[in-house]
DNA sequence: TCGTGATCATCT
DNA sequence: AGATGATCACGA
C-alpha cells in the first residue's frame, strides 16, 4: 500500500463489537473513499491492484500489519477476510485460505492445523469485484461475522484430511483444484516452475507450493448464514 | 524465500 | 460463463 505522505492507520479496535462497529461503517463506501480517508494513492493497473482491497480494508479496520500467520486482529482471534462479490452479491473468486507447509505436510493434524485456525473466526467484508466496477469505484459490503458451525467443520476437515493425506504421502502432484468438496487445492506461486522442499512418491523432493482456497459455493453459502449440503452417505 | 493479500488469463 | 491454474505486489 502506497501511502501519499504521512502514515495514516487506525488503532488496533479493543473489542469485537468496536470492530464489528468499525466495519460496519464501511458499507456503503468506495474504495476511493477509504483510500482517501487513510492517504493511500490507488495503484493505476488493474493487474498491480491483486491484494489492494484486502490490504486497504486491513488498515481501515487497525489490522495488525505485522500479525503474519497470526489471525489479524490478534488479541480478538479474529481473521478479516474480503471477498470480491459479483453483480448478483455471489462470491465471484474462490477464496484463499492459507498456504500449505509441504515441508511438514505429513506431520500436521487438523485439530492443530493452519487452516482450521485461519477459519476458527473470520470477518467476512464484500467488496464490488473487480469485473463488477473499476478499483476506485468498488463498493464495500455489510461485513458478516463467522465461526464454522459443527456441519461446516465436518465438511472441513473432511476435505483437510484427505487433501492433506494426499499430500503427506507424496501425492500433491496428483491434486487439482477438482479434489475437495468446499475446498480447493492450488498451486500458491509466483510462477508455475517454483519448487520448495516437500513429500514426493519416493521421499522428500522439490514439489510446486500448494495453497487452500474454499470453493465460492462454501463462501456463498455462509455468508448468508446456512451452509447445508446433502451428505454423500444420505442423513 | 516464504507467507500474506488476492485477481488475472486461459481453457473447458 | 465458470472454474482452474498462473500470476502480481508487499513485508519480515
Amino acid at each position: 500500500l502506497r501511502k501519499a505522505s504521512p502514515v495514516v492507520r487506525r488503532p488496533k479496535p479493543l473489542s469485537l463489537r468496536e470492530l464489528e462497529i468499525r466495519a460496519e461503517a464501511l458499507a456503503g463506501r468506495s474504495v476511493a473513499e477509504v483510500a482517501r480517508a487513510l492517504d493511500v494513492s490507488l495503484p493505476h493497473e488493474p493487474k498491480r491492484a491483486k491484494g489492494f482491497v484486502g490490504m486497504l480494508v486491513e488498515q481501515a479496520l487497525g489490522a495488525d500489519p505485522k500479525a503474519g500467520e497470526d489471525p489479524d486482529f490478534p488479541e480478538l482471534g479474529v481473521e478479516l477476510k474480503t471477498v470480491p462479490i459479483d453483480k448478483n452479491g455471489a462470491p465471484a473468486e474462490s477464496t484463499f485460505v492459507c498456504s500449505i507447509a509441504m515441508a511438514h505436510a505429513d506431520q500436521e493434524e487438523w485439530t492443530s492445523s493452519r487452516l482450521r485456525q485461519r477459519l476458527q473466526h473470520v470477518l467476512w467484508v464484500p467488496v464490488e469485484a473487480a469485473k463488477v466496477s473499476e478499483l476506485p469505484l468498488r463498493r464495500i459490503g455489510r461485513p458478516v461475522l463467522w465461526r464454522p458451525d459443527v456441519e461446516q467443520e465436518r465438511l472441513l476437515e473432511s476435505d483437510w484430511q484427505d487433501l492433506m493425506g494426499a499430500i503427506g504421502a507424496g501425492r500433491g502432484g496428483t491434486l487439482t483444484a477438482r479434489e475437495g468438496v468446499v475446498l480447493q487445492v492450488r498451486p500458491k506461486a509466483a510462477r508455475a516452475d517454483e519448487r520448495t522442499l516437500g513429500p514426493g512418491p519416493d521421499g522428500p523432493q522439490q514439489t510446486l507450493p500448494l495453497g487452500f482456497y474454499l470453493r465460492q459455493s462454501f463462501t456463498a453459502a455462509l455468508l448468508h448464514g446456512r451452509v447445508h449440503y446433502p451428505t454423500a452417505h444420505g442423513c
